[in-house]
RNA sequence: CGGGGUGUAGCGCAGCCCGGUUAGCGCACCUGGUUUGGGACCAGGGGGUCGCAGGUUCGAAUCCUGCUACCCCGACCA
């Protein structure tokens, strides 16, 4: 027992941590905050990358890199967004080192003091509206849409691997349009966009919405975004759109000359994931056995343990298992014979679902004979024997099987987390002994939502797209209302 | 940034209160052998600035001060 975590439901913070680290995705570096991100943890979010930038393209985007170095006054030109991140700022004020006058080190050089402060990008509005000033004259030069994957810091006082960390990795897109309607439909076409990648390759079901006033984006002027449900009964904002109207576009008085002839100024979206993304990945479906990855999102799709007593025996198991793994990559199934010699069958099957691999096959001196296999799906943990020449079209239908399996799962969970309430009474009876979303009817006023928060540390976690229009009463303040909002703890 | 806790071998911990041989245990690691279908066993072996920096003392993992990192709870946030 090497290697096993902490149960859920003894220490649920516990088992994530260790997870993490168990599972060789990230560990914590010693700089205060930050954290490695480890080849295996790296893998899964260079395929989360792969699947969202052919997304984007798709869409008609194209990549480009703005620096990582912003103006201090920039970040200023545009008032609460400058507000919204003041406070978690790194700032660069020298660009020298010298030798340290008593020979030990390094020291900053005095001399090399900036005259103007740089700060490393907390997110880039301001340096690519900068840029976009620069870009655009007339209404031919719209729209602009530009991705950028990026890493961006926050100063973050209390950190967590890969949910909350100083400097994270992620990918923002900011557009450029002549309408606000095209700006708008952007904002929610990117939004759809990332719905379709967390249902569709995360398997994590989310809900579509728009934030309240309160919750909102600095500096923007809507923000919708995608909200998640983990095991733990905490919501998880996984992605975030925004319709920035004008405002970037005054700041940085970014005017174009209409088909009319006349000047206006710039409509502007920008959206964004992140490594946070991993955390809800872990998050929403894994167990005290360790990871449980969906098979589009896994670095390793299937691995093939055999069971050996010499080197005559693993000859004759790798020569059974040629053409099965030739066909595996054919189909562009990933694999890996796990054929160390050093390890027993019992450690490696535990090892790779700590890993989370979704499909093993295990094969020794008893199937050879048979011409059979094992196989065991990792969500399930179900096994059962094969013939060798079905593992391959088997493991493809798993493959498909467990993607849904694993999506249809935390759905239901949040189905049966979600909790009409209409008193505030109950609105804290069911937050506290059961969690989850809670929908109930806001007066749509920024002091009842404040009040709330303060009270309960519940907060709207949107104001979902598909609500139905219902006449209600709001939960704290009983005045009218016409649609339920979603509440929730969240990360 | 406030309150609490922790930091001793790669990982998990004991020792600290009450200072005193050579700092210990489990896992991992190395060597040899037996094993191998759910985290093997036996024997031998290697590995430590006791988080960092000061101080008290004849003597500090142990006492004192400062710093730092992490964890938990709050405030803030993707």
């Amino acid at each position: 027992m090497a290697k096993s975590i902490p149960s859920r439901s003894e220490d649920y913070s516990l088992w994530y941590n260790e997870l993490v680290k168990k599972a060789d995705l990230a560990e914590h570096s010693d700089v205060r905050g930050c954290m490695v991100i480890k080849p295996y943890g790296y893998s899964i979010w260079e395929k989360m990358q792969q699947a969202l930038d052919k997304m984007f393209k798709e869409t008609g985007h194209v990549n480009a890199y703005f620096p990582l170095f912003v103006p201090k006054s920039f970040l200023a030109r545009e008032a609460s967004h400058v507000e919204g991140f003041a406070k978690e700022c790194a700032i660069v004020t020298h660009y020298r080192l010298k030798n340290s006058p008593d020979g030990k080190g390094v020291v900053v050089d005095p001399e090399s003091e900036l005259e103007e402060e740089l700060i490393v990008r907390p997110t880039s509005e301001t340096i690519i509206w900068n840029s976009y000033k620069k870009w655009i004259q007339s209404y031919r030069d719209l729209p602009i849409l530009i991705n950028q994957w990026a890493n961006v810091v926050r100063w973050e006082m209390r950190t967590r691997l890969f949910l909350r960390t100083a400097e994270f990795l992620w990918q923002e897109g900011h557009t450029a349009h002549a309408t606000a309607e095209e700006a708008v439909n952007e904002t929610l076409q990117m939004l759809d966009v990332y719905a379709d990648f967390a249902e569709n390759y995360m398997a994590l079901p989310v809900i579509k919405g728009k934030k309240s006033e309160g919750e909102k984006f600095p500096g923007a002027v809507d923000t919708y975004c995608i909200e998640a449900l983990m095991q733990d009964g905490k919501a998880l904002q996984a992605g975030t759109s925004h319709f920035l109207g004008q405002n970037f576009a005054k700041a940085f008085d970014v005017q174009f000359a209409t088909k009319e002839g006349k000047l206006d100024y710039v409509w502007g979206t920008s959206w964004g994931v992140s490594t946070r993304l991993m955390g809800a990945l872990i998050m929403a479906h894994s167990d005290d056995d360790g990871l449980i990855l969906p098979p589009k999102l896994a670095p390793l799709q299937v691995v093939i343990v055999p069971v050996f007593k010499n080197e005559e025996e693993l000859n004759a198991i790798r020569s059974s298992l040629e053409p099965v793994i030739q066909d595996y990559r054919k189909q562009n199934v990933t694999v890996k014979l796990d054929d160390r010699d050093t390890q027993k069958p019992g450690f490696k099957f535990a090892e790779w679902e700590l890993k989370g691999v979704p499909v093993r096959l295990t094969i020794g001196p008893r199937d050879l004979g048979q011409g059979t296999v094992e196989i065991a799906r990792r969500d399930t943990k179900e096994k059962q024997v094969i013939k060798i020449e079905q593992a391959v079209v088997d493991t493809l239908v798993l493959l498909e099987d467990m993607q849904k399996n694993i999506y249809r799962r935390a759905l239901e969970f949040r189905k049966q987390m979600t909790t009409q309430v209409d008193s505030f009474d109950q609105f804290k009876k069911v937050l506290d002994e059961k969690g989850g979303f809670i929908e109930a009817h806001w007066d749509g006023t920024t002091e009842t939502e404040a009040i709330i928060k303060e009270e309960t540390k519940a907060t709207i976690r949107c104001i979902p797209l598909d609500a139905k229009e219902e006449q209600g009463v709001c939960v704290y303040s009983g005045k009218p209302s016409n649609k339920r909002v979603l509440f929730a703890r969240a990360y």
